[in-house]
DNA sequence: GACAGGAACGAACGGTCGTGCTTATTTAGC
DNA sequence: GCTAAATAAGCACGACCGTTCGTTCCTGTC
């Protein structure tokens, strides 16, 4: 790894957690360049536009969760197990990869959900894939006889990331410390429904 | 009314509508000014600082929401009816109030989250009355008969507002036209969990 | 007809933003 | 250890930000 990429890693690593704190708009080329004692314009030849930095920090951010949320659920056992271990690795990561404002993820879908453009883009097809991996985790729990059959996958994983979405919400603004339990208990209750499969 | 009154309310419509789009920090006084024919200065003297435009502008929708979630299902019966009734609301809410930018609550949450102020506390105030209003309907559901005496009228409410967040997630953000529809099983997923309180 | 008050205006302030250019320094290959 | 290329810095730009100030316009009262 040159000297540059070095310094470009290190800068999409600040940015990430600064991008969590103040959003992708927030994350301010000079703001970051202090961070890191740097000059701007020094920081800004790395990139060329600060669009190019916010879709590169969303990639950046998209390795760290394949990394610490997806990959290691899938040493768990196929089907609820492993359904049980992405929820619980989801509850940890912003803390394991810094993100001190919370998920950069929830808080892009709503700073980007009306303003077109490649961050825009890329962003959707990440969120779509998380959907699409528990949906798949789903339909493997189906297959193992976990679940019943009559689950639907892609319902379930709708339902769930709105558990995900709520107890972001409940811990970061309403500084709830019961929210990661009340989250857990949301999820039982979906599993249990997923095992009875009366919808 | 007097003049000023009347155009401070003007003032406060437009700055809603441009707040869902570009949230409480990318409302600018240039632009609000801008989109109602008014010179920065003129609109900035109704205020006196961007802070109490904020606050304001929230003051606003959470007067339009009151108005047009809320009172009206205090319309339907006591009970499982209202609660369907402020579900129902608040999936038409952004579209009534116009917000094309989606439910300005949800922006500000995320965007303020971690941002101290008086804007962010008047939000979490707003935020937990809205939680309070759900669990007390399904307190009063309880009453009724129509759910069961084991249910947890705040872990139902917690619940109940992750639907509502991962709805507008999927609608605003993935586009999916199936938002609603899906959010609404959930919602009956809910419901019926709750009449038979399996958890 | 002079006056007072509220409402809106236009210009300007200091600051920060993203983005170019040009120059200096560091790094890597021989 | 020298050289060429990569990397960072310095400086300046135009645009827009929130905010202030002095002025003008309009309305209604004595």
């Amino acid at each position: 790894m040159g000297k540059g990429e070095q310094t470009r890693d290190a800068i999409l690593e600040q940015a990430l957690t600064l991008a969590s704190q103040v959003g992708l708009e927030g994350l301010t080329i000079g703001r970051l360049a202090g961070a890191l004692d740097l000059s701007k314009s020094g920081l800004f030849a790395h990139f060329r536009s600060k669009e190019a930095l916010q879709v590169q920090t969303l990639e950046r951010a998209a390795a760290r969760f394949e990394e610490v949320v997806v990959r290691p659920a899938l040493g768990a056992a196929r089907g609820e197990p492993r359904l049980r271990a992405l929820f619980e690795n989801w509850l940890r990561w912003p803390r394991i990869v810094p993100q001190p404002g919370g998920c950069i993820f929830v808080a892009a879908s709503v700073e980007l959900d009306d303003r077109p453009g490649p961050a825009r883009d890329r962003l959707v097809r990440l969120q779509r894939d998380w959907l699409d991996v528990l949906a798949g985790a789903v339909r493997i729990a189906i297959q193992e006889g976990h679940f019943h059959r009559k689950v639907d996958p892609d319902q379930f994983a709708f339902e769930l990331y709105g558990i995900m979405l709520v107890c972001h919400h409940a811990s970061r603004l309403l500084r709830d410390p019961a929210a990661p339990e009340r989250a857990r208990r949301g999820f039982e209750a979906l599993l249990a429904r997923a095992r009875a499969a009366r919808a």
